[in-house]
DNA sequence: ATGATATAATATCACTTGATATTAAATCGC
DNA sequence: GCGATTTAATATCAAGTGATATTATATCAT
């Protein structure tokens, strides 16, 4: 346990526990992260629509699409429709979401707490720091055609049916 | 785009671009991330059962079911049953498995160089060094019951079927 | 030794997620 | 203005993933 490894491995591990132990914590309010992230950046974008709000908070609009809907049924959201354009929603909280989101800013400092315990903050600062660069450079990856990647399909985990030739 | 944003989200979408980027590369030789993973690790542990490697890679028993059925296919692995234990079955690399390891090196390397492009050496070195940290703080509050989470479900991003009551 | 319990591997099923198609309405080129 | 193209939202379907059940075998307590 706890054997040093890559880097990258070790980046999707820490992850994918931040958000286990996130979520472990916001079933009192029965939201998951990205639930939670869309609420976050929708209160500094009200008006926005869903596209505008997909592309912010980089979540596949129709996973957008589903994030919404259970939000809106959990009465946490509304969707306006447009009168500038008719084929958009424009996105709005309710005043149930406030309190929401004082709560989600809570416990993101407590988790955030948790993982970082006994880290310096100074340490903390750099992490934050690369983490955001490392970001700049990803995106700036995914963007550039630059760095040649062949056009073959994403490998799978199952077997493939096998192949009758 | 590129704001700065809750540390924790930022996680998450880093582990996510750079899963994309690693398997991006390795498409070349038809591997996912969990499954060279399972690889690098198989290497330092030849002749370990499913539950151990499932143990030791931080993947699902049946996760690992599944990844090895797929090598087994593609002929990277071996699993040979174990005299000692006839419900266990003990895993192997095959030869064709050694150049790949190679490769996924060279990847790793690649990857690990473009996400932190332009960071200083020291920063990189207390970035790795933070994330271990969190890694065990995270790992720790798995085992501890300590940290008092309610029992609930996990919640769901999709609508719930309307409650007929 | 023997029944009770635990473990290794796998099957099954339900839920999630991503890719692509669809539909309606906007914008663009002329 | 009018057809061609693009965009917003959503539906549909296939593939991924996790929880639980299953089966065979091992280990433990007596």
């Amino acid at each position: 346990m706890h054997r040093p490894q890559s880097l990258g491995f070790l980046l999707k591990e820490v992850s994918r526990r931040y958000v286990a132990r996130f979520e472990a914590q916001a079933r009192a309010i029965s939201l998951t992260l990205m639930q939670c992230k869309v609420l976050v950046h929708l209160e500094r974008t009200e008006g926005a629509s869903q596209a505008r709000l997909a592309e912010i908070t980089e979540v596949e609009p129709m996973m957008m699409v589903r994030l919404l809907n259970r939000m809106e049924g959990d009465k946490l959201i509304e969707r306006r429709s447009d009168p500038a354009d008719r084929r958009a929603r424009k996105l709005y909280l309710t005043a149930k979401a406030k309190p929401v989101l004082e709560e989600i800013w809570r416990l993101a400092g407590l988790v955030r707490g948790e993982m970082f315990e006994a880290v310096p903050k100074s340490d903390r600062e750099v992490f934050a720091r690369v983490l955001e660069k490392a970001h700049r450079n990803l995106c700036a990856l995914e963007r550039d055609p630059a760095a040649k990647i062949g056009a073959s399909r994403k490998p799978r985990n199952r077997p493939q049916r096998a192949a009758l030739a």
